[in-house]
DNA sequence: CCGGCAAACGCAACACTGTTGCATTTGCGA
DNA sequence: TCGCAAATGCAACAGTGTTGCGTTTGCCGG
């Protein structure tokens, strides 16, 4: 086919970052650029499936996320449920001015237009790194389907 | 010995609860009393070794703290790392009026002096839960020992 | 265009955190 | 004291993430 590579912009951005262009890696930062709120493993794993072509390894997958977090092309954080959440770090701007919603029950991750607060003093010796607003309830989805 | 139950106090809050008043139930209780931050299952774990007695078998602790949750007594959350906390509810009044900062290293979870803004509007659908204000960074400990 | 090397990949097995099933023990009321 | 439901302990399982290692592949130099 002539669509081997989805989107040639990922494949720049990964070479722009010092680090070898794959296939995978090139699939991944496309589901990463394409979803519009933070994917887990799993989610991201189905993606991958029904991209046509054959499904990445599991523990390949871990590596190339992390790898993509490496060198600075996506974020890793913490969902509700203790599970790992990705996004691509082109999202950091966006995520620098507003503020995030967690459901409760999936686990999923929306974004809300609200202004995020300055950060606190902190004590000595602590390091800042990056202030998050969380709001923490149930989503529409969740809501409306398993709420009382 | 005459120290059966080390505080009579946990032991009335359980009772209160509307749930059984066991040996595990206040030795846990008394634990996350006595921390001053929240605790994962493993801290929780040895904190009730070196207490002198048995060790709690590792379900058994986590049930005691599913039911203590259940009844109000503990809150349940996820560090920088994905793993449980737990802390005393007791506590809970002082989340409310303060916010939290996050070990991305070791997972700690510190007391900030500061007041955390008020909720945003939320989409259709979408039932507030809570609302917290976090700051991630490295603690003291981290930051000396392995920061670079 | 071809060869080679280090990085990346795929597979298997493992580690950690948390959960479920079930038989036994225990709190607590009758 | 008796009895029952709740709580406990043990074993086995499940989900998420990691490590080891041999094979493949991107990519650079010839």
């Amino acid at each position: 086919m002539s669509s081997a590579i989805t989107s040639p912009i990922s494949a720049d951005l990964i070479r722009a970052a010092g680090v070898k262009v794959t296939r995978g890696r090139v699939r991944v930062l496309d589901a990463l650029h394409a979803a519009r709120q933070p994917l887990c493993h799993g989610e991201m794993e189905s993606r991958l499936v029904v991209d046509g072509e054959a499904a990445i390894d599991r523990v390949t997958l871990y590596r190339i996320l992390d790898s993509l977090v490496a060198c600075g092309l996506a974020l890793k954080a913490v969902d509700t449920r203790g599970v790992f959440r990705f996004s691509a770090s082109g999202a950091r701007r966006q995520h620098a001015s507003h503020v995030h919603f967690r459901c409760i029950d999936c686990g999923g991750v929306f974004c809300l237009k609200a202004e995020p607060p300055p950060a606190p003093k902190l004590p000595r010796g602590f390091r800042l790194g990056e202030v998050e607003f969380d709001v923490r309830g149930t989503c529409a989805g969740c809501s409306g389907s398993g709420g009382s």
